[in-house]
RNA sequence: GGGCGAUUAGCUCAGUUGGCUAGAGCAUCUGGUUUACACCCAGGAGGUCGCGGGUUCGAAUCCCUCAUCGCCCACCA
């Protein structure tokens, strides 16, 4: 083993081997406990930041723990399309001002091309991080599957009447065109002249004077006081006005709000808003005489503005709200069009856009008399679009949206509920746990708050809505379609294995038999349709299957699907055929991407065709599992499917299902696409083959569906951990996953968010190369607790470098302990090591160090269980960190430099290494086959499980640290030389300890030592008392500094005393606090005075 | 505006049903390199637990007031 650990050397070859070695491939089929995680999917735009990589590492020792605790690990890895940044950063990418520059078709294309480009990368960062996770189910929310998914549960949504199509608000960026989320919004504070206006008798507020232009209700609050007032101006006739009470008592604020006004109020008389309801008038407004309707809601606030309000339906989320709770159909009135520009509506000002006919309709209202007040001190918050810039109008616009809180049928229960309901028992009822807990109170505040949830999105790149209308604007949903898949019988060429040159050839007996038994498996099926291809053996089978069943529907003969190049595939799957070899080698050249993208093509088509009932497809193995490969989204070097397909018999049929166009003339599909959440919200399931509920239930679905734990940042809570809740409990009848961990943003040592600008940001790569993933790790995760920021800087990751070099360096010093020596490997094995003396908890005749190790490192192991088993992962890294260091490497090699015992030693590292694998994979790894077994894996082992506890060693060995520290304490403070050598004499009678005394003359450097039960005290002597022990270090006189000294630790102990003594003088501790603590307090008094008394009488006789 | 949370050593933070002398890492001070490790070892110093009240035999921990800071959600009357 080299003097320094370097990680360059071992991190990526140790992946590797884990990946050739397919352990981390989860069986379904298995008989353990599962443990699923489903790795929230990194979004497709750009590369791994810290975020990534803390979630990673807390996410890989859950997995790498219960695996080695024996579960059935499965750890899924993915990526997110990531719906509008994928869409933006691509149209940057293409150097686009808009994607309308290009065909949606040719678009998508630049899209995936570009996404395939970054996962590829992403994957490559997240095995940097050393993750167990099985790439054999590696997801993508965009695949196939996913999409198939996304369908299947947006027909079941709208079946279920939980989705619906309507006009709501929405964002509407004029200067992007384009509808935009609220997450996306920037807001700007902006100073704008707010204005109050006379509306009848009424006065109102506002500061978008541009939309007081049309019929209106005016907007009272039902309880609301309202004064009728006679305003006497200066000059000029009176005339009544109502407005909120308050701000009539408030004359200060009057005169000010209402500036343009000289004259003075007299109240009439004060009204409840209530009874002012109900009454039409007309008034005048900048663009001409409106009409006008009073109603009341609680949504108005007395004290802003005037009490009163008029509303624009179209153009603001609360006026469109209120519109929707009062049913106020006539007022629906489009005052800005999506370019934003006024419309007809606003009169002179038409045709401005809004933020000229603001200023020019103010100006008019002045001028026509109609404003009684002008502010322009006031400011507000507009929202901004971040690509244009522009101010973003709400607006109105056709939306599909889930209904939150809208009745159905749970069809699992069969009780009636909504999906608010669902979400809130998830956490209330204690189904879901979140970590930490203080986010379930943010939990409820949002979901209580929940509104009906838009899913449409007025962009290109994302599943597209599954949605079609004919003519006549009607709805059309897909519908559902079985594929069976059927390999061809034997035929005469495989049976002879000599089909160079050739690859079609009729069936052999064996495989007409093989056909027939296909055709059996497939009876009482409803089969309408048989495609195949143009070669024989593929169309002999579909014949028998035909005839076998007694169809009636013609044979289609697909050329496409004719089979033909394996040559990419040697070796993945023709291992041992060398004649198969041969054929490979002299087929047409058809590349495997050919293959791929003719299956492709094949695949489409399979989903345009119109049939009610299933399809049947006789093909060759090589082709169907490229189908399958299609299906599941994979690129040509790598697609699992194939696999599965070319393992099928003959008798046996791959059954999949996917969606098809829905029938009929002239339909034309919705030109939106979902939110990307939509998907994301399916994630727990739909990457475990989900194709709806009930009987279509995949192996992979049934082992390990619910997952465990879903580990995410905590800013994601909504947008995506509630809305996996809402669909899992929706679709599958169970919630998703049992506990929720948040972990925090990542910042830097300051407690600042890292960023570009401020350069204090951390490339996660980068450290990597320097310092190696294990010690990236447990900076990420010691330290932190869940939902808090996780600090990181250069310090930190320093400090866990350093310390895997020390497990590095303790292992060296054990390979040099064990060079010449032959120690059989400790057994790790669970029956073997039960005939062990070790686990049978027999310590008789190993060393008090022995002892009191063992004793450590079972004591350590149950706690980072616990701590593990409770999610607390930061306590379980610090648990071990101090464990190795303080304990294995401080003083246990330093007692094996006096008492080797190079078993226990061994074995004790050993333990080390599995217990520690968790958080430092490949260092615990790398040194285990150096070790331990080269030929071994560390994951193949179990947990850690000693148990050989020993509170009495424990107890003893800590006197022994205790009197090792002040020996070298008194030392420090003496200013001995440090090689100078000195004796001590120790007061006791513990065999235990006097077994320990060579170890305690190493340990303190000690030329002589002696420990008995009656040791006289040296003539010149430091004195003092270690856990009730008399300690004699033997020293220079120098009665000044033994003054010193001595009245330091007298005055130590008398302020102990003092407390002690005043606790056990109150009545009421002694009575009332448990008599273990009151005893305790007790026994620790008289150890003190014990001392004391010694310390003063070596004082007096100094 | 509504909500959530924080305030403990110079810095970043632990402190799980209230109970030993309130802990860790980094920084700092003192002393130490012939063989596991200077990416190291040994020892030390450093805290009125934000302020003020209350409950209790006992409060960093529970309750109230205030102060300061952070975050989330709302936003155009």
């Amino acid at each position: 083993m080299q003097k320094a650990y370097d990680h360059n050397d071992f991190e990526d070859d140790i992946y590797a081997q884990w990946e050739a070695s397919g352990a981390m491939r989860a069986d379904n089929s298995s008989k353990k406990d599962p443990f699923t995680i489903v790795m929230p999917p990194p979004n497709v735009t750009g590369q791994l930041h810290l975020g990534h990589a803390a979630m990673l590492a807390i996410e890989d020792i859950l997995i790498r723990y219960k695996k080695m605790k024996g579960h059935e690990s499965l750890w899924i890895p993915g990526t997110d399309h990531a719906a509008i940044a994928t869409e933006n950063v691509v149209i940057k990418h293409l150097g686009l001002n808009k994607r309308e520059e290009m065909s949606r078709e040719d678009f998508l294309e630049e899209a995936k091309k570009f996404a395939t480009e970054k996962h590829d990368t992403i994957i490559g960062q997240t095995k940097k991080m050393g993750t167990w996770l099985d790439w054999s189910r590696e997801a993508y929310t965009l695949d196939e599957t996913r999409n198939h998914a996304v369908t299947t549960m947006f027909k079941m949504l709208y079946e279920d009447g939980l989705i619906e199509r309507g006009y709501r608000m929405i964002n509407w960026s004029v200067g992007a065109q384009s509808v935009l989320a609220d997450d996306e919004l920037e807001w700007e504070d902006k100073g704008e002249p707010f204005y109050y206006i006379r509306c009848g008798e009424f006065i109102i507020a506002t500061v978008r004077s541009e939309t007081k232009c049309a019929d209106s209700p005016l907007i009272l609050h039902p309880e609301g006081q309202y004064a009728r007032v006679k305003y006497i101006p200066n000059e000029g006739t009176p005339e009544t006005m109502i407005f909120a009470k308050v701000l009539f008592d408030d004359k200060e604020r009057l005169t000010k709000l209402f500036n343009l006004l000289e004259g003075r109020f007299e109240l009439i008389e004060t009204l409840k808003g209530s009874e002012l309801a109900g009454q039409e008038f007309e008034s005048e407004t900048f663009a001409g005489k409106r009409k006008f309707y009073v109603l009341t809601d609680e949504l108005i606030d007395m004290e802003k503005g005037t009490g009163a309000m008029t509303i624009s339906v179209n153009h603001a989320t609360d006026d469109y709200e209120l519109a929707q709770k009062h049913d106020l159909k006539d007022y629906y009135i489009e005052k800005i069009d999506f370019e934003g520009n006024m419309t007809a509506i606003a009169g002179p000002c038409a045709g401005m856009p809004v933020a000229k006919a603001r200023k020019e309709a103010g100006k008019l209202m002045k001028s026509q008399g109609l404003l009684v007040g002008q502010d322009n001190t006031y400011k507000h918050r507009v929202p901004k679009c971040y690509r244009s810039n522009c101010v973003v109008e709400p607006m109105i616009s056709p939306q599909w949206f889930i209904m939150v809180e809208k009745e159905f049928t749970d069809r699992f229960s069969g009780e009636p509920t909504t999906l608010k309901k669902q979400m809130q028992e998830a956490v209330r009822g204690g189904h879901v746990k979140i970590i930490p807990e203080q986010y379930e109170k943010v939990y409820f505040h949002w979901i209580d708050n929940l509104r009906d949830w838009c899913i449409s999105r007025q962009i290109w790149w994302g599943h597209r809505i599954p949605v079609w209308y004919d003519e006549q604007g009607e709805i059309h949903l897909p519908k559902k379609q079985k594929l069976i898949f059927v390999r061809h019988g034997e035929s005469e060429a495989a049976r002879d294995n000599i089909f160079a040159g050739t690859i079609d050839s009729p069936l052999t007996e064996k495989g007409i038999s093989q056909a027939r038994a296909t055709a059996q498996n497939l009876k009482g099926r409803n089969i309408t349709k048989i495609i195949t291809s143009d070669l024989s053996r593929a169309a002999d089978t579909a014949k028998i299957i035909k005839e076998e069943l007694g169809l009636t529907s013609e044979i289609e003969i697909w050329p496409e699907i004719t089979e033909y190049n394996w040559g990419e595939f040697e070796g993945t799957v023709f291992e041992d055929n060398a004649a198969l070899r041969h054929a490979a080698a002299t087929n047409t050249g058809e590349s495997n991407t050919d293959l791929l993208q003719r299956a492709e093509r094949v695949w489409n088509k399979l989903k345009e065709i119109e049939t009610e009932g299933e399809i049947l497809i006789a093909g060759h193995s090589t082709f169907t599992a490229a189908l399958y490969a299609c299906k599941e989204g994979r690129k040509s070097e790598d697609f699992p499917g194939y696999r599965e397909a070319w393992h099928v018999e003959p008798a046996e049929a791959l059954e999949t299902i996917v969606h098809q166009k829905p029938e009929g003339q002239n339909l034309r599909q919705d030109e939106d696409t979902l939110d990307t959440w939509f998907s994301s919200a399916l994630w727990p399931y739909s990457t475990l083959g989900w194709t709806g509920p009930g009987s279509e239930e995949s192996a992979d679905f049934q082992k390990f569906y619910p997952n465990d734990v879903l580990e995410t940042g905590w800013d994601i809570l909504f947008f995506w951990v509630a809305r996996m809740i809402m669909f899992g409990k929706y679709a599958t009848g169970k919630y998703p996953f049992h506990t929720v961990y948040l972990h925090g943003l990542v910042c830097d040592e300051k407690g600042k968010k890292m960023s570009k600008s401020k350069g204090n940001g951390i490339d996660p790569l980068e450290v990597i190369e320097e310092v190696g993933a294990d010690a990236v790790r447990l900076s990420l995760v010691i330290g932190t607790s869940p939902g808090n920021p996780i600090p990181l800087g250069k310090n930190k990751i320093k400090g866990y470098r350093n310390f895997v070099n020390k497990l590095w360096n303790a292992g060296r010093f054990i390979q040099m302990q064990l060079e010449d020596k032959s120690i059989p490997n400790p057994s790790f094995n669970k029956e073997e090591r039960s005939k062990s003396p070790l686990i049978k908890g027999d310590l008789e005749g190993l060393s008090l160090a022995d002892k009191w190790i063992l004793s450590r490192l079972s004591t350590v192991t149950a706690q980072v269980a616990e701590n593990l088993e409770k999610y607390e992962i930061s306590s379980a890294g610090d648990a071990i960190y101090h464990f190795v260091w303080d304990e294995f490497c401080d003083w246990y090699i330093e007692a094996s430099k006096v008492e080797l015992n190079p078993e226990i030693l061994k074995y004790v590292y050993g333990e080390i290494l599995k217990l520690t694998h968790p958080l430092c994979p490949f260092i615990t790894e790398t040194i285990w086959q150096q070790l331990f077994d080269p030929n071994g894996s560390i994951m193949d082992l179990e947990y850690p499980n000693p148990q050989f506890g020993s509170p009495e060693a424990e107890a003893t060995f800590t006197t022994v640290q205790n009197l090792v520290t002040e020996i070298r304490k008194i030392r420090a403070e003496k200013k001995l030389n440090p090689k100078e050598k000195i004796s001590v004499k120790i007061k006791s009678d513990n065999t235990e300890i006097k077994s320990a005394g060579d170890l305690l003359k190493v340990l303190a450097n000690l030329s002589e030592i002696e420990i008995e039960a009656n040791v006289a005290k040296p003539e010149h002597a430091a004195v003092s008392v270690v856990d009730g022990y008399d300690l004699y270090v033997e020293i220079p006189f120098d009665p000044e500094a033994e003054k010193n000294r001595l009245t330091k630790e007298i005055e130590q102990l008398q302020k102990k005393i003092s407390g002690l003594e005043g606790r056990l003088s109150n009545p009421s501790y002694t009575e009332k606090a448990p008599p273990a603590l009151v005893q305790q307090t007790q026994d620790e008094l008289t150890q003190a005075k014990d001392g004391l008394m010694k310390m003063e009488s070596e004082l007096s006789n100094l």
